[in-house]
DNA sequence: TTCATCTATATGCAAACTGCACCTAGATGA
DNA sequence: TCATCTAGGTGCAGTTTGCATATAGATGAA
């Protein structure tokens, strides 16, 4: 039966960091509600000082989460400045940030395997491993 | 100036986990030569059990080792079954494996943060970090 | 007043990645 | 002859991502 195809990342974690910017938002976000650009600044915390995170996709992602109700959000007048999307981390959001963590372990340990592999690899043959 | 966009994969890394199957596949090249068929079945070692890799892309990833130059490539006749596209790892190819730990050693720092900011939330908010 | 700047959110686009379906083709054995 | 295994590969659509850019309120300087 052709034509099956549906897979999308629905809610796939899928093994790899890819949106790994999605947890620390939801981490975040289980603080506390908060808007884009604090939250934006407030990811250096994750050590995403070299390579920060785009506003583009903080915002997206923002957005994709309230979709899939794993947040909420509302206008926020500023006392000061423009307003703001004030998002907040609803119960499906919590359940779904535990899913992330285990998730994330889970890529820690086969991220391990692979430095033991290639500290064993290292070991026998022992190539230019240091080269500095 | 506009139009300015090169961007690309090129040798982005990117911070995060996302062709992890290439440091793989390399891993597995320093240790010998070897065809993409075999690695596909070698990867299990670094724990894609479930979820494993799809044949195509590590056809294509190594096809994209290739043009960059990492890996090279024969065809061997097989004392049995079709001909194999032989891979093997080369000098450059040695020095991006260096850079990829690098690299994902600094992605296991992130998240190690990641999880030392979970469990410190969890420990303040005893919220539902449980709930089996 | 005008203008630059900061805060804040958002969209458009092209490049890249990925998974599924599908194709080719040699070898092997029933 | 035919199914199956081995081996490599393409096409396509869905999805992500980074950069450029747009919009707009607030604020302070000239």
């Amino acid at each position: 039966m052709p034509g099956r195809r549906r897979r999308g990342a629905e809610n796939r974690c899928s093994r790899r960091i890819n949106r790994f910017l999605e947890p620390c938002l939801l981490l975040l976000l289980h603080g506390g509600e908060s808007h884009g650009y604090e939250l934006l600044e407030r990811l250096g915390k994750f050590g995403f000082n070299e390579n920060p995170a785009d506003s583009s996709t903080i915002y997206r992602i923002l957005r994709s989460l309230e979709e899939r109700d794993f947040v909420t959000s509302r206008w926020a007048e500023g006392d000061s400045g423009p307003a703001r999307r004030v998002y907040a981390l609803s119960p499906a959001g919590d359940g779904y940030l535990q899913v992330w963590v285990r998730d994330l372990e889970e890529t820690d340990r086969i991220l391990h395997r692979f430095f033991s592999e290639y500290q064993n690899h290292m070991k026998l043959h022992h190539s230019n491993g240091k080269k500095t």
